[in-house]
DNA sequence: AGTGCCGGGAA
DNA sequence: TTCCCGGCACT
């Protein structure tokens, strides 16, 4: 869900970015998976259980319309568009036969979405693409080694109830406005030089493994379905139990789970998102529940990610002679709060949010255009607009004050 | 609605 | 450069 206030008039890429989530076709049955990324769409349609169908489209977002397999080529010129068919097998297919088409298909829509930079074959659009075709594949087991390496953090669990259009957790798209937008080659480096875990968020547990397919099993046997007697909480409710820790090549800038600094971590039962004794096991999110999609869709991605972007306000960036506040050394009890938390450290205020990429990227359209408001008065305040000639002169000009500092 | 202030225009 | 203000972001 892209909250239309603050996302601003304009694009920084120019273009009216959209993302549109999967869909099911009442109609036809399809699935189909479209994204739209700064004037390239993607569309992915899975036809069920009869064949798959993959549709990309490079254009512009807002003249481009997605272009059926047996519909004419795309008469605009700037607009090129190709499909992959894959073979029809309507017969008896299994459903593993149907995600390994699923994940071809996502595979194709990765490597002609992504930029040529990208070109691991375990994209995270994997995940999304498969999630949302409806079969989930990390307990089938092979998927664990592309979830197990993917810098990317593990997607959010998109659930049936997500075929919604209004919340897109399109990681893929996501991670490409990250990188446009914040300029940084961060995700294509960490690719290299990463090595991912996932670690249990389950209060006092804090177990460290190393494929999502086991940290899932691990949270879903240990910690929900004690004997498995619901099947529904094993798809849903192991992802907002692990996060994903990136342990880079140089040793020194990992710390083990449990080392002393435990305490920023989020295996740390007092810091962790549930931290609450006996964390309620969170409902199913359901697109009615915006707090709940909030929560479920950014907390074990972001988790993963937040060491990478959770400085990144540039509005909280200190005034020249103020000290530097780094993203490590935040107050640990600020880092790791699900909802969003004020912290407020020598007249700074800022918030520390466990937000999903998507929401980073909101987060950064309107930070760094606009510094934070002041909780200083200001000469409006403490003089009245009628003594506005006692202001000063930023004041009176309409711009930031520069008599009472934040 | 009130406030802070960015962006831009006029003098 | 100075001054002013429209309008957006935020509370």
């Amino acid at each position: 869900m892209i909250p239309k206030a603050r996302l601003g008039k304009r694009s920084p890429l120019g273009a009216l970015v959209t993302s549109t989530s999967p869909g099911i076709n009442l109609e036809t049955g399809e699935t189909v998976v479209t994204m739209a990324v700064a004037g390239q769409q993607a569309t992915s349609r899975a036809d069920g259980h009869l064949g798959l169908k993959v549709y990309f489209q490079c254009g512009r977002a807002g003249e481009s319309s997605v272009d059926h397999l047996d519909s004419s080529p795309s008469p605009c010129g700037r607009s090129v568009s190709s499909s992959i068919d894959v073979p029809k097998r309507s017969d008896q297919r299994s459903p593993h036969e149907v995600d390994m088409n699923e994940l071809m298909a996502a595979m194709v829509l990765s490597s002609l979405s992504c930029s040529p930079l990208l070109h691991s074959p375990a994209q995270p659009d994997l995940t999304a693409s498969m999630e949302c075709g409806g079969g989930e594949l990390s307990d089938s087991g092979y998927w664990s080694v592309g979830h197990a390496h993917r810098s990317p953090a593990p997607s959010p669990p998109i659930k049936e109830s997500d075929a919604s259009p209004a919340t897109p957790p399109d990681e893929g798209v996501d991670m490409e406005l990250d990188q446009v937008l914040f300029d940084e080659p961060a995700p294509r480096k960490r690719r290299n030089s990463v090595k991912v875990a996932y670690r249990c968020l389950w209060p006092s547990c804090g177990k460290v493994l190393t494929s999502v397919v086991g940290i899932k099993r691990h949270i879903r046997t240990t910690h929900l379905c004690r004997g498995g007697e619901h099947e529904r909480c094993s798809r849903s409710e192991e992802d907002f139990y692990y996060t994903e820790i990136n342990q880079w090549e140089h040793p020194q800038q990992w710390s083990p789970p449990h080392s002393g600094h435990s305490s920023s971590s989020p295996a740390s039962p007092a810091s962790s998102p549930s931290s609450p004794p006996s964390p309620p096991p969170p409902s199913p999110p359901s697109p009615s529940s915006p707090s709940c999609a909030t929560l479920s869709c950014s907390a074990p991605s972001s988790s993963g990610s937040f060491w990478q972007v959770q400085s990144e306000h540039s509005y909280q960036a200190p005034p020249p002679s103020q000290h530097v506040v780094s993203a490590a050394a935040a107050t640990p009890s600020c880092r790791w709060t699900a909802p969003p938390t004020a912290c407020h450290k020598q007249g700074l205020s800022f918030r520390v949010r466990s937000v999903s990429v998507g929401e980073q990227w909101l987060q950064h359209q309107s930070a760094p255009s606009r510094r934070i408001r002041g909780e200083a008065k200001k000469c409006r305040k403490v003089y009245g607009i009628e003594h506005r000639d006692q202001w000063c002169t930023a004041c009176r000009w309409k711009k930031a004050c520069q008599r009472f500092l934040d």
